[in-house]
DNA sequence: GGTGAGCGA
């Protein structure tokens, strides 16, 4: 029924390039950010979407410069999918924000970081 | 330097 279609547009859980895209998990990956951002004001940022429980953005040893993405933990996977939702491609300090959950990753081993596309062409290919 | 995936329990 057409409700089901409505409740895929209104449920940002349920649109990533028109596929579902649930909340895996409660931790957000954050790209796109400022040379100048700091973990402070980027969990300022957020707070207010949700209970920020850590931030955690990556610097370069070398440089002592942010690497350009960082990692926000919220205390719930809905407030997580709330602030994506609110803050992906919104410009923060300047540079519009890349925002996706977190793909978890162990130490020893490389993180699997599958293309941002490959879902969205199963589903160009299905249209 | 701008399409990007970490750290520590």
């Amino acid at each position: 029924m057409f409700i089901i279609r409505r409740s895929l547009l209104i449920n940002p859980a349920f649109s990533w390039r028109g596929f579902c895209s649930p909340p895996i998990n409660n931790k957000l990956f954050v790209g796109g950010l400022s040379w100048s951002v700091d973990e402070k004001s980027l969990k300022d940022a957020f707070s207010s979407y949700g209970e920020v429980t850590e931030v955690r953005i990556m610097y370069d040893k070398d440089t002592g410069r942010t690497r350009g993405f960082g990692f926000v933990h919220f205390s719930k996977a809905d407030e997580a999918q709330c602030a994506k939702d609110a803050m992906d491609g919104k410009a923060f300090l300047g540079r519009p924000l890349r925002i996706s959950f977190a793909l978890d990753k162990v130490r020893g081993a490389s993180v699997v970081v599958p293309r941002f596309s490959s879902v969205g062409d199963a589903a160009k290919r299905d249209n």
